[in-house]
DNA sequence: ATATATTTGCAACATTATTGCATTTGAAAT
DNA sequence: ATTTCAAATGCAATAATGTTGCAAATATAT
């Protein structure tokens, strides 16, 4: 699916920064920060249109936000719209810094307290990744 | 155990900044961010100093950090120190935004890539506590 | 009581994120 | 093609969060 097709289909108009981001992102499988996106055009978009760029594909479940526990932020494409299991798993390499997406491969247990009701489980997992296990 | 017996046994100084903050959480069962904590004496200390107190009681083991999936970050006291199974379960309540520790309370597993190497896991937990959950 | 390494406060700075408002633009309707 | 208008963008300002360097204060071992 193009860029365009995929706003399209979610009613949002093809502007610029939204192609751009959405292109970005499709051209990786890991997630990407703020200025990972921006790698390659730094000043293409003011950072105020790109913060609400990524808020409303966040809104919209095209992409989604990963909070790791060093406070870093970083975005990925949801693939998963059959899927809504409500468990995002992540898996972070300390060494090279990339962020991959787990879903499906992890599984969640919890046993709550009494009248506690769970909506959604966010999952970091912190390690080292195949290519940096060897490389080390 | 008091909080001078614990600085101690930690080798640390019996400082104000570190009273204080330990003194606050023995006195919660939930986790507290910077402002939570500096609630009731908002001066006391300076801004500086509570972040630098925060990181070495950090990195001492004796509070830890929490980052919840919205950038914020609380902190709580690790009560925890034989089972170290680097598993770090939190619940956060999406209406009073309490933070309560769930350790001994989850179970997880993941089916990593090849060669990819699992060396902690911080898992939270969004949803509704029993208190918010009578009161909606 | 003294010595000294550690802690603290202050000033400055860096990064990340948000808000209001004027201008521009995508795309639907004519 | 042109018009229209809500939506998106850029700019300026501001807020929140976190860090660094350095001088002054302080905890504790001697």
């Amino acid at each position: 699916m193009t860029v365009e097709e995929l706003l399209h289909k979610y009613d949002l108009k093809n502007t610029g920064c939204r192609k751009f981001i959405l292109g970005e992102m499709l051209k990786s499988d890991t997630a990407q920060s703020e200025n990972e996106l921006k790698e390659s055009y730094p000043d293409l978009f003011d950072r105020v249109t790109f913060y609400r760029t990524l808020k409303t594909l966040e809104e919209r479940g095209i992409i989604h936000k990963i909070v790791l526990n060093d406070n870093s932020v970083k975005y990925a494409l949801s693939r998963h719209h059959h899927e809504d299991n409500h468990l995002h798993s992540h898996f972070h390499c300390e060494k090279c810094d990339e962020v991959l997406c787990l879903r499906g491969k992890t599984q969640f247990e919890a046993e709550l307290p009494q009248g506690f009701i769970m909506n959604e489980v966010f999952v970091v997992i912190e390690g080292v990744c195949a290519g940096c296990g060897i490389h080390s």
